[in-house]
RNA sequence: CGGAGCGUAGCGCAGCCUGGUAGCGCGUCGGUUUUGGGUACCGAAGGUCGCGAGUUCGAAUCUCGCCGCUCCGACCA
């Protein structure tokens, strides 16, 4: 892409609303615009960061098993009322009206219409397990929203619901999300750690947060250093080995890392040596539990067991926060220059600097290196604009794409351009040809 | 919802107290400069002063109402 031919409003000044790093630099780099409190339109650069996220949700959720559909975004208040939520979820949803007077609602989530998608459809249990989800523009009338897209009103979310038989086999359901969850943040390049969370109706330990660690976090967090260390790596992980899924559980959750809501000062010093004790801000970017027969019960969503007997299915459910994940990325991965993103989520894999725009023998050489690029399947943001170097050096480290080649006729007398790590500040001098197959291999590796 | 503020050009702000019909910086546009880290020069465009009413000869400025937005608290992916 070039820049000349891009939409990319960046802004010199950071606005006075934007509180928090993340939010001033997705204003800064031409992410996103405000549409009203709460609500945001996605500019091109952040609308492909997002839809790299969404990429990345999506393949996890179905390497784990989960099968993808889309939920509308209004539903009918009917359903709500058979739940007994319509009343109960108070001013936070958002309740509208159609022309023929009917009840309806921006969903603030979808217990009810997953649920209602099943007891439709399945009878027996052979139709489960079942782990459905979606990826769909959520409203919560928050009644103060703040820091951009990090507590929108509306907001981007992957929500996935698990169907089961009972108990016992819902807890697999479970583990399998907490895995891939754990999957899903790490190929993100965040550190979340799951946390124990309230649990809710049901009881048990099978609620857990996941938070990214970072100093503007809305929660408090309490935690082993060592859970923190913890990592999947290169693990080869089977979904269908319920031992290995149970062992991963254990590892991840037998530790302490709870919350300020369910931290207890006395068990953290008796389960947490002085020197592994953590205390610290995170974001929440994920939330899974299982709620039993709650919805099942309400809805009438029952299956036949191999005896005939109807019981209703036990159901969990799991979020991702994925429009706040944009936030969270940024706040865990900054400079005071702007961000810098992880190879797994930049809205463009490589920024390629034409220094000396205009110069024949430059531009060829850039267009050069923008077409074996794009022919090795790397995206790239090409600053072919009639600007200052300075200028743009600060736009690129702005919006930090992690790697950026810089062409300019000095050093092609040489022969050879720059190849920068947005990351290490580090640079180097090298061919084109060269730079081009070393990025072709860094991103190969993903 | 309780508390505190703000709304003037795309962004950041001044002007308001003490009414006289709008200004600064950055950005944008045109031209010069041909640039190796936002740094040069010349010129230009761009504003219903959030909306409505009132007071006044006259309102960005004073009064009232409304709307929008932000910040601090209780809730959430």
């Amino acid at each position: 892409m070039r820049l000349s031919r891009y939409f990319l409003p960046v802004l010199k000044e950071t606005p006075a609303e934007a509180q928090i790093a993340s939010h001033r630099l997705m204003l800064r780099a031409g992410m996103i615009r405000q549409a009203s409190a709460g609500i945001y339109s996605w500019l091109p650069l952040g609308y492909r960061v997002l839809k790299r996220i969404e990429e990345i949700v999506h393949q996890e959720q179905q390497r784990a098993g989960a099968i993808p559909v889309l939920m509308p975004t209004i539903q009918s208040a009917d359903l709500w009322r058979e739940s007994g939520r319509y009343d109960a979820y108070g001013p936070e949803m958002l309740r509208i009206r159609d022309r023929h007077d009917r009840d309806m609602l921006y969903g603030p989530t979808n217990e009810e219409q997953i649920t209602e998608m099943f007891r439709a459809y399945a009878g027996s249990y052979r139709d489960v397990p079942k782990l459905l989800y979606h990826i769909q523009w959520k409203f919560r009338d928050e009644i103060r929203p703040r820091f951009g897209v990090m507590r929108g009103r509306e907001f981007l979310m992957k929500d996935g619901y698990s169907f089961d038989l009972d108990r016992a086999t819902a807890t697999i359901s479970y583990y399998k999300m907490l895995v891939s969850y754990l999957r899903t943040f790490e190929r993100l390049g965040l550190k979340a750690v799951p946390m124990q969370a309230e649990s809710g109706p049901i009881g048990g330990d099978l609620a857990h947060e996941f938070l990214v660690l970072a100093e503007t976090g809305e929660s408090g967090v309490f935690l082993d250093r060592r859970i923190a260390e913890l990592t999947l790596g290169d693990r080869d992980i089977d979904y269908d080995n319920h031992e290995q899924l149970e062992g991963i559980f254990r590892e991840w959750t037998s530790g302490y890392a709870r919350t300020d809501d369910t931290h207890d000062e006395a068990v953290f010093h008796s389960e947490v040596a002085e020197g592994d004790r953590v205390m610290a801000r995170g974001i929440e970017v994920g939330h899974i539990f299982y709620f039993g027969t709650k919805y099942s019960e309400a809805l009438g969503a029952t299956v036949a067991g191999p005896d005939g007997s109807r019981a209703p299915v036990h159901g969990g459910s799991y979020g991702i926060g994925v429009s706040r994940l944009v936030g969270a990325l940024i706040e865990a991965n900054h400079d005071d220059k702007g961000i810098i993103w992880p190879e797994s989520v930049t809205p463009f894999d490589v920024g390629l600097v034409n220094l000396k725009q205009g110069d024949a023998e430059t531009d060829k050489a850039c267009e050069d290196v923008l077409d074996e690029l794009s022919f090795r399947g790397l995206s790239v943001l090409y600053d072919d604009r009639d600007e200052r170097a300075g200028a743009k050096f600060a736009t690129a480290e702005l919006i930090g794409l992690p790697w950026r080649i810089t062409v300019g006729p000095r050093g092609l007398k040489a022969g050879t351009v720059e190849l920068a790590c947005r990351r290490t500040g580090e640079s180097e001098e090298l061919s084109a040809e060269a730079a081009v197959n070393k990025l072709s291999e860094i991103y190969a590796g993903l």
